[in-house]
DNA sequence: GTTCATACTAACATTTATGTACGTACTTAC
DNA sequence: GTAAGTACGTACATAAATGTTAGTATGAAC
């Protein structure tokens, strides 16, 4: 059955007063969808170096594809996370660098994957002791 | 025009030496996945505030289902940062909580979190300006 | 001439995340 | 008796993210 997402929460104002991203429409959750999204942190963190260009930055966040490069782009432009510079010349030349908004941004998610990276192998241990990991199949056997 | 030269990419070992999460392959996207995910977010930032119910904490993650709910634990106790405690008793009582490992990457997670809210005046500023928002339909007027 | 590179967009296909509805097994409250 | 609460699992359906392929317009290299 449903629980009623959006009550009238008089009790859980705390939630709403930090701030409401644990509540159900917040402007925010779309936000944070594109900052985490699988690429955005990529490329937030592929640009802290500094200015790169598409293909660039292509070649450096591996495995993402052109169609997904360019939408993540579209929505960090359009949270005024990523700056476009679009050079009018022939073979096309762009570049994309963060703002001061998307620095900051940056850091954050940087130092959580700086954490994960980090925490590997206690998360690796863990997934070995609980046999969670992901399934990776022994190609050696059958 | 001035183009500046191309970026040289003094060693395409330093993305990889310094943890390899920008290259294809690497196993913390799995759990960089689990803890970006939509309610993964969510759910340690809820549990920072201590232990849980597991009704308990849909009603307090807004607009959670019961199934991504329950998934989503799934994937964090898995990871080793949810720990999860059932007591054997007629109507069933759990109780989910953070683990040391969890509340490390709880707290980044918040740091990120808090600093969208706090972002979210300049970012809306942004949208507006840009109209790169998301598309709200104005159901006031036609 | 062909090929490559650039920075994409559009169409289409697939995978994944997420939602919805229902069932469970039992208790308490009505 | 009915209804609700608990903590889910399962089956099914949809929405969203992501991938694949092809194409654009041009210049440079071959």
């Amino acid at each position: 059955m449903n629980i009623p997402s959006d009550p009238k929460p008089q009790g859980l104002s705390d939630a709403l007063m930090r701030g409401d991203l644990l509540s159900a429409k917040c402007p925010s959750r779309e936000v944070m969808k594109h900052v985490t999204s699988r690429w955005g942190v990529l490329v937030l963190i592929a640009l802290e170096h500094g200015t790169l260009r598409f293909s660039q930055l292509r070649r450096r966040v591996g495995g993402v594809s052109e169609r997904m490069l360019a939408q993540t782009l579209r929505w960090l432009e359009g949270d005024g996370l990523v700056l476009r510079v679009e050079y009018d010349v022939v073979p096309p030349h762009v570049e994309y660098q963060l703002t001061p908004l998307g620095r900051e941004a940056a850091e954050k998610v940087r130092v959580l994957a700086d954490w994960i990276e980090g925490s590997m192998p206690r998360i690796a241990a863990h997934w070995a002791e609980a046999g969670t990991g992901p399934q990776v199949e022994d190609a050696t056997q059958a």
